[in-house]
DNA sequence: CACGATTACTACGACAGGTAAAGTAGTTTA
DNA sequence: TAAACTACTTTACCTGTCGTAGTAATCGTG
């Protein structure tokens, strides 16, 4: 399992990728990060919901409520254009990243 | 220039690999971190030092004075075993982390 | 139809690592 | 002799993550 340090700063990216497919929710979110990851990363809960709060507040994401659905009533997020030009970003900064810290390490 | 949530938690690994090589001081392992990125990193001096406060803590490091030296007083660092254990153990993650990390990643 | 599991959040406080800003003080270079 | 460089130390602060807890609706199963 990944600790949390490691991925810090990337948490975030990871939640416009998924939403970049389709808008969403929490939950769902969640759910496919840790898919998609094979089980390899699991988001917390409070992460990931602090998370959103941040992003809708820098403008990369918007929530809404859609009507008529059955079940607990969820927040729903889309990706802004800024979010998608933030995701960008941070994907050219990962490989940046990426070459430099292989430099520091071993095999 | 890479944002510090990036690299977070892999600072500690950036200096124990400098270690590996020979023992150092703070501004020599400093100077060798922005050389060897190629100036694409450059650990700030409160990181740094305070890494290696942490560090000694943790038993990754042991501290000592050369006497007899020129110029102003250097602290000297050498790692130890668990330092060495330590590194491997994050050299690991980190492969773990790439993957997990180049998921989310377009392009 | 009752009860546990799952879904879907929210609130609060704590912590660790990183940072800015400032200071100290000796050494080298122009 | 002044500026630049070397080599650190101290302090207070910020941010993202985490632990813990709680709320509440819905779903599945026997």
């Amino acid at each position: 399992m990944i600790s949390s340090d490691v991925i810090r700063g990337y948490n975030d990216t990871m939640i416009l990728y998924m939403l970049l497919e389709r808008e969403s929710y929490g939950y769902e979110i969640s759910k496919n990060i840790r898919r998609l990851s094979q089980e390899k990363y699991v988001m917390k809960e409070t992460t990931l919901y602090s998370a959103f709060t941040r992003l809708e507040k820098n403008g990369c994401i918007s929530s809404f409520h859609k009507d008529g659905e059955a079940g607990k009533r969820r927040t729903y997020y889309r990706i802004t254009d800024e979010g998608q030009a933030y995701y960008r970003e941070k994907c050219i900064e990962w490989q940046l990243t990426q070459e430099v810290v292989n430099t520091f390490i071993k095999e």
